[in-house]
DNA sequence: AAATTTGTTGTTAGCGCTAACATTTTCAGT
DNA sequence: ACTGAAAATGTTAGCGCTAACAACAAATTT
């Protein structure tokens, strides 16, 4: 409980009989280290459970150790889970992480972002969508020689590496896990037309759907934006059909919840005459009742991941990285809660 | 666009005539410098737009300038909002925030504070609901000198610098503003007993209730816990009722949402049949149709109030300060959407 | 006017670390 | 064994700032 007085490189220099330097280098993954020599040291950084001094270090090297992350929507739960995972892991690889939020103004952003790289001088950057496909920022970092690392851009994907998790095969399996509860009547509320995962969304549903040698009329296809609102509209239209669907796969969980809501409203039940799936595991699916059954994008580990990248420094040069090198797909998650459950009305 | 070399301090100094050390002292508002030599100095820092270089500052200092900041529960919008706005403020004046996730091991988070304490080495902490009121966590910084300021701490007020808002007034006044919209059956959903923050909005209520004479049959009192699903029990009670109330002030807005959506189906529009208002300005107040009538809370003002408490160092010692001075309560505001509108049921 | 106090500014050293260079060790090739 | 290069390790200086003390000027007292 006293205070152990927070080793420095220099005792770890001495306990192991070396000189600062050496210890540097062992921490530094510098190569020019016996290995001999990188055992002994290590080992007195565990004993005394040495951890560096992220001011010193900063000072001293050319290396600032802050990295970037733009993001753009504030409100949304994604944001602060992505936050706190990066954060964490932040401080597990002794970075600081700089947080920036995209302005409405386009201009005003790009201000910001060459602020983060002239002023605070950051080692890489981090881009969250949409702003990871926004041209005009990745030249500004392009151009001033940051790394970065894009989470689920949609575009443009051999300018950086880049995260993201298999929108497609998430929709195609959520859709047969639909068919596999005995549905066949199955319709799909798109979203939004901008993002690149709509369509991804919509190809998987597509595909299953075809693989199953299900046919569906083009009626049980609806049109939405991501929005609770355009959610509302498409599920009132698909719930007046005559032939109605007995399961509906809505591309985010907002579209997800507002199904619910019509169906509630017009005495359906769910999940025994209608079950219904969304997509993300936002907050929202959980808070709502019944609870939706949806797909699960890794966060947190996309968030650890980015940051391990850009603290590795592996594509500080991005020459010599052949194009599916920059790829790193995550594994999703079927969630399945009340919402959807086998079909009863056949 | 060139690199514009950032100033370091002594480039201040020498343009200002001084030397560095008095450069420093102007910055760290130390009293010991004449009137016209700040004003000079604070000349030649705006004309070169210094800014201390962190990292240099806190080897050399006695002083972290880490700050940290302990919440509870992750997924929570109020959360993601309020660390942003915390990150934002820190930056701006040279601090960094750590952040920590409270386990639900107590002895686990305890143990999280004291490295915060001891290895990290912070300046101050910041305390979210409902850490702010557990007595170990304030006992250790307490003991370890660390000043800490809570954000809206239900009890145990005289222990530190606090920062609330009057949810007592903010339920008067939603409650009032409801009666002047023409309601007199306005029922109110009590939120969880556990917290503070209910009994307060629950007086609020009552007393507005009282000051203008209205006086309501205890039916129309529920209790809920802040969660969705004991909003919906508690709406099917008050829908059921041969009286129906012509309006319900839930103590949030997940409960408010749940009442939105029983009332929907039951038929029963809203706001024209019956007006709901919540609590908080949580996203899902604008993610659910018709959208909630709430009480926002200012959280981007607490957080950023709570760094600059910190930053200030003006709480370092507590034995002078009076207990009046320890609170601080900020301003709320009433959000009307359109859940709730003048009683059209006279 | 000298002595003392108070207020203001300057000097020196060093926080913990790493870049750049200097030195020593290792080991192949002759 | 002897040379020369490569590999491993050490030495020096300094990153930008502030603590602690030193020095000086102004205000006050004797």
């Amino acid at each position: 409980m006293a205070d152990p007085k927070r080793a420095r490189i220099q005792d770890v220099a001495e306990q192991a009989g070396v000189s600062m330097m050496t210890v540097s280098r062992v921490l530094n993954q510098d190569k020019k280290v016996s290995d001999k020599t990188r055992e002994k040291v290590m080992a007195v950084v565990e004993q005394l459970n040495y951890r560096p001094n992220v001011s010193a270090r900063r000072l001293a090297s050319t290396k600032s150790f802050f990295l970037g992350l733009l993001y753009d929507n504030p409100s949304d739960s994604y944001i602060s889970q992505f936050l706190l995972a990066a954060l964490k892991k932040c401080r597990a690889l002794g970075y600081h992480l700089v947080v920036d939020e995209a302005h409405t103004d386009i201009d005003k952003t790009i201000e910001s972002v060459k602020q983060l790289i002239d002023v605070t001088q950051v080692d890489g950057m981090i881009l969250l969508p949409p702003m990871c496909d926004n041209e005009q920022v990745l030249d500004v970092l392009t151009k001033a020689q940051v790394p970065f690392v894009r989470i689920t851009p949609d575009t443009k994907l051999n300018r950086s590496p880049y995260i993201c998790m298999d929108d497609y095969q998430a929709a195609f399996d959520v859709t047969e896990h639909l068919i596999n509860q005995g549905h066949s009547k199955i319709a799909h509320i798109i979203g939004d037309t901008k993002q690149g995962v709509s369509r991804l969304r919509y190809q998987g549903y597509l595909d299953a759907l075809r693989s199953n040698k299900i046919i569906t009329p083009p009626e049980y296809i609806e049109q939405g934006s991501f929005t609770y609102q355009s959610g509302m509209k498409a599920a009132i239209k698909l719930l007046s059909l005559d032939d109605k669907p007995t399961a509906i796969f809505a591309a985010n969980d907002d579209m997800a919840a507002a199904v619910i809501s019509i169906a509630q409203k017009q005495g359906i039940n769910i999940p025994s005459e209608l079950s219904v799936v969304g997509f993300d595991d936002t907050q929202l699916a959980t808070i709502v009742w019944p609870n939706i059954s949806t797909v699960k994008q890794p966060i947190n580990e996309m968030a650890e991941l980015a940051i391990t990248l850009l603290a590795s420094g592996q594509y500080n040069d991005l020459s010599n990285v052949k194009s599916l090198d920059l790829r790193h797909i995550l594994d999703f998650e079927l969630i399945e809660r009340e919402s959807s459950s086998t079909n009863k009305n056949n």
